[in-house]
DNA sequence: CCTGTGCAGTAACAAAAGTTACATAGGGTA
DNA sequence: TACCCTATGTAACTTTTGTTACTGCACAGG
């Protein structure tokens, strides 16, 4: 475990606190598909993804749902930062994109680093500031763009947290993330394709440009 | 300011960090209307609302706008956090809903109370907790609601903050901070007249449920 | 009292998104 | 090969939202 955390996260902490994580932080990992955290679950230990994909999903009372962002190496999720110092239920639901893993860290001892870790404090506020602005760009997305516009930033995004510019979806779990039906996401990724922006295939979309 | 500032804070920090607050905190007053953040600002100083509604609002690139949330009393902009230990421009915008005063502290020493003071950590927490919380109820709306039921919910908010069940906007204004149009605006706050759920009249709005 | 200006009401139409229904195609399996 | 299941394509229609254009009304200032 040694290695793999140093890897992620040598570069911000100073050594003394990269020790204190190894003795307290437990391995976990995950395997795609997995749902990571359910939305009403309460948080008892704060995550820190050491390699892999999550993917932070909003629900609506009845049945909708929206992609809200993708947490990646490096990253640790502030919605459950709040949960766990405000000591309250999930909001969101988070799944894994890929395989990979997480550290996890009992939260008495992230509040105890507060005071005592310079770098902590600014890694948790960065991780904030972070989320915060991911929230807003799903707002903008939500409020000033229209569904194509929404879909091919979403493609985008799919294939830069993946690393590959063909995309692994079926039009419904498209349609499931953006909160709109399978039929406009056909519309419009044969719009697209038509464009020369993307061409179909089945089970699998890529981006050309 | 000394009674003001306890009025709004005694209950949440210790009377030190308070003291500490009082020498450092230079007071503002401000008028309803004033443009207090603008996009792209640089932030120097962290606000303290000690009474008084400010709106938050987040731009386009060509000109749409939309409300984000108020803050009220005892409230901070952790867009404004954000940006202060960030470093970065501001991403918002904020105007002030009604008459008000903050207490502007500098940067340096809102970080060096993060180390100093549990309570002053513990409120830059829950204001960030607030913030994230406001921006998933954004999403909500934007993402899950129809124009009428955003509306609506619009004028709940409104008439809250200002603690009146009288709005004083023009539907133009009310158009503006949902981002659409005046007369898509018009049409459904007649719809909800004839279920007589508010009454209209010229420049005001009343909510009777 | 007249008039200009800004606000609100509404019709008519256009565009975007959502819905229903059905056709077809690919790929695995009996 | 025949069959089945799932994914995709597409037409036809509805609802929601956005746009343009025009009307009438209230109020302020001359």
């Amino acid at each position: 475990m040694n290695e793999l955390l140093k890897e992620a996260y040598s570069t911000i902490f100073e050594p003394k606190l990269i020790e204190e994580i190894e003795s307290v932080a437990t391995l976990m990992d995950f395997n795609e598909g997995d749902h990571l955290i359910e939305i009403g679950q309460y948080i008892r230990q704060m995550p820190l993804l050491i390699n892999g994909v999550i993917k932070i999903l909003r629900e609506d009372r009845t049945e909708g749902e929206l992609l809200l962002y993708f947490l990646e190496k490096g990253d640790t999720c502030a919605m459950t930062l709040a949960c766990c110092l405000g000591d309250t239920k999930s909001e969101i639901r988070a799944i894994a994109e890929t395989n990979g893993t997480v550290a996890m860290i009992p939260i008495t001892k992230m509040e105890e680093w507060l005071g005592k870790y310079k770098s902590w404090r600014n890694f948790v506020f960065s991780s904030y500031n972070k989320r915060l602005s991911e929230m807003l760009s799903a707002i903008d997305n939500l409020a000033f763009m229209k569904m194509d516009e929404r879909l091919l930033n979403y493609l985008r995004e799919k294939a830069k947290v993946n690393r590959s510019s063909v995309i692994a979806n079926t039009h419904q779990e498209i349609a499931y993330e953006l909160n709109t039906s399978r039929v406009v996401i056909s519309r419009l990724l044969k719009a697209l394709e038509n464009e020369g922006i993307i061409k179909l295939n089945r089970n699998t979309i890529e981006l050309l440009k």
